[in-house]
DNA sequence: TCAATTGCTGAACGGTGTGTAGTAGCTGAA
DNA sequence: TTCAGCTACTACACACCGTTCAGCAATTGA
């Protein structure tokens, strides 16, 4: 992979700390930092020479998200690996309060995944980071399989209480994360994999709003109110309610 | 107030018909599209002029998010108060229901409320459109005041379920919002405004990720989502589920 | 040693928000 | 009706943006 061509290093050395000073910028200045031509006055070049690494400032901005969404990706999976794989609360309660941590700290990096990244970035169709973001759906997959026993009982199809509502299908979701589920999950139905989406929604929704400057308006202590719903969330999954703060 | 002195007239008029033009700007051709120059091409002008109605053009932004917002909110309190008072499953259904049509409808106004509005902007302090966002966060109190009596047994302080883990007071919301609960809805503890928070928070997840692009490469259905996730939140409330669709 | 490739510069183009000087036209009182 | 004063607007300038391109200098491989 890294056929070390002097010429090829120097190239991928230099592609990487164009990355890293756009990261720099986008953390000191905010998204409206984040030009080309800051990036290479920083580095001691001039605007048009980024345009050998990077087809465009779009193309650029994308290597960056996926970068930021991966980094994200990596801290949820290593905080819920230092768990018990049985401890099926105690991984949910860490993916969520690693998400939002994670978010509260960059707020940056939150805009650049989830929301509109930085001043007329049009992101390429697909998304900008496939990988990371079937990653995030995968391991909340994983998650709700993990808590499907307690919400179905042997010989009962539909999850116990009003967690469905409707039938789903195989084909109701996109054929990337319905073939790495059928795949790691043999035996889980549809419906889990529409429950793990609707997790992702209440993990997300009052991060969004605390993040975008909503939330902290209204309540002085936004955790509170995200640790509750998330033990909420938990305890609505039939599993036993997390323990006390750590 | 409308002291219509002819030159106010006119003038009020020309400031209604920029907004009106950055709106039309805004739905036809993005985020980016909204710029002075464009504003006043299109109005026969030249963009310096527009600094006589609004002295920078994030100035005149704020006034759109206030519009737009306003607009929202007339819209979902309309639908709720088409259904009877006492419904209170209905009525957060047809406010939940509301929300996702409209930010499908108009992802750009959705931006402009609940994201990066704009290429560039950066709101003001207090948020763009407090006044509308006061009206959100109260009527979601009115709704959860309405499910409360569900939730709560005479001599019961918290509700039932794990719906609150912590307790509240009322210096952990903004004072305005704290004031107006207390005034409209006397004897309704701190931790409903908390909920109500919460129920926001909730209804907003999914919508966000949708209009952002994430949930649509997921899920082909993201309305049976959201619609299951609104009637999950309606029953953990204690309400009765709400009937079949409209 | 030398031709080819590569990496970068510097200038240019059309776009942006924002100020400012000057002007044309409307308003209201003499 | 006349005319001073104010207002809304234009025209222009400035600094910045992404993007392109001709040309130059250094590195490379033979």
């Amino acid at each position: 992979m890294t056929e070390g061509s002097r010429r090829e290093r120097l190239r991928a050395e230099t592609a990487r700390e164009i990355k890293e000073t756009a990261l720099a910028l986008l953390s000191e200045g905010g998204p409206g930092a984040v030009t080309l031509r800051a990036i290479a006055r920083r580095m001691g070049m001039t605007a048009g020479a980024i345009y050998g690494y990077y087809a465009t400032r779009d193309d650029l901005l994308t290597a960056l998200i996926d970068d930021v969404y991966t980094a994200l990706m990596d801290e949820i999976e290593q905080a819920c690996d230092a768990l018990p794989a049985d401890d099926a609360s105690g991984r949910l309660l860490a993916w969520a309060e690693t998400f939002r941590r994670w978010s509260v700290a960059n707020p940056e990096g939150f805009r650049l995944v989830y929301g509109e990244p930085v001043p007329g970035y049009r992101p390429p169709p697909g998304g900008p980071a496939p990988g990371a973001e079937r990653r995030a759906c995968a391991g909340l997959v994983t998650l709700v399989a993990a808590a499907w026993p307690y919400l179905t009982s042997p010989g009962e199809v539909s999850p116990k209480g009003s967690q469905e509502i409707s039938p789903y299908e195989w084909s109701d979701f996109g054929p990337g994360l319905a073939d790495e589920v059928r795949a790691s999950h043999p035996g889980l139905p549809p419906s889990a994999v529409a429950l793990a989406l609707r997790v992702w929604g209440r993990m997300h929704g009052l991060v969004a709003l605390e993040v975008h400057g909503h939330l902290r308006v209204q309540a002085r202590h936004p955790d509170k109110l995200y640790r509750d719903e998330i033990c909420d969330l938990v305890t609505s999954l039939g599993l036993p309610a997390p323990g006390p703060r750590p």
